[in-house]
RNA sequence: GGCCCAUUCGUCUAUCGGUUAGGACGCAAGAUUUUCAUUCUUGAAAGAGCAGUUCGAUUCUGCUAUGGGCUACCA
């Protein structure tokens, strides 16, 4: 019963990969490694008029940006190749020819316009025992026909023979033994003629069976279609050596009701994609959670947590960690709405675990974005700038706005803090404050600073009066941190400056627009 | 419509018949602070409903309700 673990993420490059689909992706993931198996990527191309271009490179570049890491792909090779559906139709055709030398499956003419005909003759239409009798395959045609219509270049779908009358149990590991009746399974369509491609369900099946795979874990969706597979594995005779399965529940709408989809990232402001994806066909640009300023630990951590739990109360946990807790004991069988609060609670643990050294080099792309010119600012400067940031962030591009004054002295004045900070006195205090720090030999806080709180008790000034205006001069408004780290950063010469131009240019008397 | 899956605070979840139903996010209040944050403390907040099994049900069973998925020559 013990067989090596191999798992595979089988994904259609239709488009970006879904976040869903990244869940999905992750278990297999941490569910391989945590049994020492093997995970495959394989590319499930059968749908010729959906592929878009560009899609497949997306799925391994987003894979890669999250840390999970394929054993067994297109990439990567393997000895189970060819990882990619398109480039398997002589297995796939072979696998066909067998199934109908058997009798489980058999040839349909009937075309989309009589299908649909018949659907709307019928309710309830469904191609299975009951309707296949009148319809134009190879089961009602005599052999000549059907031989001569395929030589004639007639299009044609392969159709799997599903035996009315029984019950087909799939043996779920989340679920238990589902039962369903087959009399309710409709003779899917395994091969179509036209692309001479198989549909998902034949490719699977096949697929995973000489890639020797050994759970298919996957979404919900497919719990309704797993009883055909079922009935697939034991018509090729692979029924003893079929995979576990495992139907993970699915990410649902944050409000609302429905799955998750793209378009409430649109609508809710937070993304649905790993990596930022500029449509091919509708020139469309959709925000990945790495362009958006997501730690790729975060978003791993968040999203394990998302149907899935240690079996006690730790919540943050690296991809190490992750691998060493998983398994579907603890895997929750409830659809999980998806609410990103939590993952902006992620990013910002995971944020402050960086130093401030890389948290810098994450800046850097993010600023040059938001137009702050880092031009002629030390790599220290700007780790020693983001360090004092740090803590109050959520987000990189946070920096973007809140570590400004760091690299540009404020040309503007917050109206609000002005009305509240700059009296008709304040010019004078703060030119005497300027004058004393001139005077200072040592520019650093644990030096600065006391000599500021002396002269202000010495004076009988109000702490709250001066500090506020002095911030207001540097950095424009009155928030951000410690005043006294954000001078020993942009320097005296800097800080004396920015003190005579507010003296110069904060007229609180003017109105303000 | 048919079939399948699910149902604990607003959200993600713990509990594997006996608990004051725990934690986290978010929210509120307080403390800290020269500002804004951070941080810390505290608080509000849940077993869908109805039957049954049982000495005892959040936990097991059934029904109802609600939510979700599937029902393509898409995956």
């Amino acid at each position: 019963m013990a067989r090596p673990v191999r798992v595979r993420f089988a994904p259609s490059p239709t488009g970006p990969l879904h976040i869903g689909g990244v869940r999905t992706a992750l278990y297999n993931y941490l569910f391989a490694r945590r049994n020492g198996g093997t995970m495959i990527l394989r590319i499930e191309d059968t749908d010729s008029n959906r592929f878009v271009p560009g899609a497949e490179d997306y799925i391994n570049e987003s894979l890669a940006w999250l840390g999970i890491k394929i054993d067994e792909g297109v990439r990567e090779g393997g000895p189970f190749g060819p990882y990619k559906q398109s480039e398997r139709r002589d297995i796939y055709r072979k696998h066909v020819k067998d199934l109908l030398d058997a009798g489980r499956a058999y040839i349909a003419f009937d075309t989309p316009e009589e299908l649909d005909a018949a659907r709307a003759a019928t309710p309830n239409f469904q191609y299975d025992a009951s309707t296949r009798g009148r319809m134009r395959n190879s089961l009602t045609l005599p052999a000549e026909e059907v031989q001569r219509l395929i030589d004639e270049g007639q299009q044609y779908v392969v159709r799997f023979k599903v035996e009315p009358g029984r019950d087909v149990v799939v043996n779920d590991l989340l679920r238990g033994k589902v039962t369903i009746k087959s009399d309710i399974l409709d003779d899917k369509v395994l091969y179509k003629s036209a692309d001479d491609l198989p549909t998902y369900h034949l490719a699977n099946i096949v697929d995973d069976h000489l890639m020797e795979v050994s759970h298919v874990i996957r979404g919900e969706e497919w719990l309704p279609s797993a009883p055909l597979h079922v009935l697939l594995y034991e018509a090729f005779g692979w029924a003893d050596t079929a995979p576990e399965f495992v139907h993970l529940p699915l990410l649902l709408k944050p409000d609302g009701k429905g799955k998750l989809s793209k378009r409430d990232g649109d609508r809710l402001g937070f993304p649905v994609f790993p990596l930022e994806w500029h449509d091919p066909k509708s020139g469309e640009t959709s925000s990945g959670y790495r362009e958006s300023g997501y730690l790729p630990e975060a978003v791993i951590n968040f999203l394990a947590l998302l149907g899935w739990n240690p079996g006690d109360d730790t919540e943050v946990m690296s991809m190490d960690e992750l691998i060493s807790k998983f398994s579907f004991d603890h895997c929750s069988r409830s659809g999980a709405k998806f609410a990103f609060e939590k993952g902006k609670w992620f990013n910002h643990t995971y944020i402050q675990q960086l130093s401030d050294a890389e948290l810098a080099k994450l800046f850097r792309p993010a600023a040059e974005a938001a137009g702050i010119n880092l031009d002629g600012f030390s790599d220290d400067y700007i780790a020693k700038a983001v360090g004092t940031l740090k803590s109050r962030i959520n987000f990189v591009k946070d920096l973007t706005e809140q570590a400004r004054f760091y690299f540009e002295a404020p040309t503007t004045y917050a109206p609000k803090d002005v009305k509240k900070r700059w009296s008709e006195q304040t010019p004078e205090l703060m030119e005497r404050l300027a004058v004393l720090l001139e005077g200072l030999d040592d520019f650093s806080a644990a030096a600065a600073e006391p000599v500021v709180m002396d002269w202000i008790k010495s004076n009988e000034l109000h702490m709250g009066n001066v500090m506020n205006a002095f911030r207001l001069a540097v950095v424009g408004e009155c928030k951000g941190p410690h005043m006294f780290e954000i001078t020993e950063i942009i320097g005296k010469k800097e800080t004396v400056k920015r003190l005579r131009d507010a003296i110069r240019n904060i007229h609180p008397d003017e109105p303000v627009v």
